[in-house]
DNA sequence: CCTCTTTGTTCATTCTGTGAATTTAACTGC
DNA sequence: GCAGTTAAATTCACAGAATGAACAAAGAGG
């Protein structure tokens, strides 16, 4: 275990990228000489290392940065089936891979686990003795204490232990969260929004995900349910949802939605890309369901905006194309429905995602925990 | 100033109430000999004294509590005109009151407040030796130092750096807050919200004003914009709002836009109990306007729900009631455009406030300095 | 080669908090 | 009324983290 001195340092070279020892005391509040003792743990330790050197007027000073192979974490996904593993290193880059079967039984998940271990871990003779963590995504309510599937409808769980039951088979310190929580918390730690304190991260996907970042934590909310926005009501008597209300954002704006629209009216798109084709060559269906599902996620972005005014606004997303008709609508929309006076202040990206999203997301969970340490 | 220490010691037991050296040691994750010089230091200061003495088996345990006449904070209220000055003691009440014209130059506010401060004070007499802190609640955004107005429509502002300008002229540690963000803040100090981390106060008024407290602090946002719900677009191409967009909370659900709408339809009714008495004698025009505001307002904290997961919304309000039409259709659109399975796990609460809310927020602005320190 | 500048380290000191022992002030049962 | 028990609060020697000042290191520039 780390000192909270030890775990600050680190956080902050995640955020701030590679930095000298008198650069970090100045930002961490400390003196250089306190600074200098927790480099030499730190480096003695294998975590930090020391990279470039700057020179400039005066002694040169040099850069310390996480040592990528200081600690590596294994992250799961438990959306998909097969079920992917793979191993992150300290940067969250990915070193290795696997897949096991997928299981609705906590314990005969475990005992999966600790299967494919040793197969993942073979590829890097080195990770096994530096392993830190391991992280679980999957789709439901997590407890705060990330040890707990307080429930989840995909797994069909209630109040399930199942970091304790890994922890237990495996011996690595394991952490569950949920699968938009944990594509935010990789965002923070490795991806775009290192540097943002405050930021929310929108999965699009056959469902809608979505999680905040409050001052550069993630926020869980009072019973795990912050960022549900998929059923938030957007088309106030619209079409009912699977949840029980009527018009949430997830009956219309969802890909599953978007492509149940386009089957029910009788055209032949398997994916949004060739609706989005089928739309610019005027075909006035295709034209309106994007238009509408456009207009609903906008609309909920703008939500969003007004509601937390966050630094950032990430969409990541699998498939699917935002420079599109869906794309502009949607823009047009998050900027049309916020207060004039703050249009444009809060930035909107999009990004592509590769299939390993919710398994990296689950390491960096395992990461964040290593990193910064539970939330208090 | 306090130390570090002192100051979460402070917190806790504004938070927890009045509470025995060791349940605060063992809250705070301290030793009990750690504490015991903490709580000496700052009953010699006159901050904190023993207060109740709790028999049991054993050595009886003594509460330490805030004392009242610990310290005292000046809140002013740039809302109203005239302007009320209020001063505070360390409980939140008040223990007397001022006026001031009220003026749009932030030179000339600070003169106003220099020459009323002798006379607030005069009253108390031990008030002016131990006063710790002034702060302004006003209409608009406030940067996160709580020092400079970056923009008031109401006051016409831009960049107005006006706690610096009263810090100089009188020499009081000075803060400026937005009006609902000041609210939130009493609320938390001195009022329902004491012990809840997470919560959001939807003030009701002629406009509606909302602030969230995350993980017990506030949260202001990426520009200072967070919980300007207002503005958020409740009802798609509804009517124009004064903001240049349509359909915003504020045109279909403030206490000016349900005046407006009832003189629109033709009834007499001057305020919005007027309305609700209305409605119950089965005027068809009054129970409209009700649902039509009920509805929205209820729809807007629904989102807050799904958006933040809230461990409570306050909705403080001057005029009105919410035991009427209003409320019920609020509280019934706020259910039903929940998450079905996280319905009824947020409570919302409606408060009546008197006149002072405003001045009485902006002196817990100072209280929140004093006891917790600014914001990092 | 010498001076200047800035980084990073060393070391004695300060400060905050701990653990164990001690004191204090009740209650309990005889 | 008096020992015995219980739990709160205090005291005190000590550990650990951070500081400030002095110093060593490593280059730039004349």
């Amino acid at each position: 275990m780390l000192t909270s001195s030890q775990q600050q340092l680190l956080r902050v070279i995640s955020q701030s990228g590679p930095s000298s020892r008198t650069v970090l005391a100045a930002s961490m509040g400390l003196s250089k000489a306190a600074m200098s003792g927790i480099a030499r743990d730190l480096i003695a330790l294998g975590v930090l290392r020391e990279t470039e050197t700057i020179y400039g007027q005066g002694r040169p000073s040099i850069l310390l940065d996480l040592h990528p192979e200081g600690a590596f974490f294994v992250g799961i996904s438990l959306l998909e089936d097969p079920a992917p593993l793979v191993l992150s290193d300290f940067n969250g880059n990915i070193v290795a891979r696997q897949t096991m079967p997928l299981s609705r039984d906590p314990e005969i998940i475990a005992a999966l686990i600790s299967e494919a271990l040793p197969k993942l871990l073979a590829e890097r003779k080195d990770a096994a003795r530096k392993l830190s963590g391991l992280g679980v995504a999957l789709s439901g309510f997590v407890d705060e204490k990330q040890e707990s599937c307080v429930q989840s409808t995909l797994l069909g769980w209630q109040d399930v232990p199942l970091a304790r039951i890994i922890r237990q088979k495996t011996g690595i310190q394991t952490f569950i969260e949920n699968d938009a929580k944990a594509v935010a918390v990789s965002e923070k730690l490795f991806g775009i929004a290192r540097d943002i304190q405050n930021f929310s991260v929108v999965s699009f996907d056959d469902g809608i995900g979505c999680a905040h970042f409050i001052r550069g934590e993630l926020y869980r909310g009072n019973h795990g349910g912050a960022g549900e926005i998929a059923h938030c009501t957007i088309e106030p008597n619209g079409s009912p949802c699977r949840c029980g209300k009527r018009g949430c954002l997830d009956t219309v704006a969802s890909l599953k939605a978007i492509k149940e629209m386009a089957k029910t009216e009788g055209l032949a798109c398997q994916s949004l890309n060739e609706l989005e084709t089928e739309a610019s060559l005027g075909n006035a269906a295709a034209i309106r369901i994007l238009h509408r599902a456009g207009n609903a996620l906008g609309l909920a972005i703008a939500h969003l905006i007004q509601f937390n005014d966050p630094g950032l606004i990430l969409i990541t997303h699998l498939e699917g194309r935002f420079d599109g008709l869906f794309g502009t609508v949607m823009r047009q929309a998050a900027e049309a429905n916020v207060l004039p006076r703050c249009a444009g202040q809060t930035p909107v990206r999009t990004q592509h995602v590769d299939g390993d999203v919710w398994a990296r997301g689950a390491a960096s969970i395992a990461a964040h925990n290593f990193l910064i340490g539970p939330t208090p």
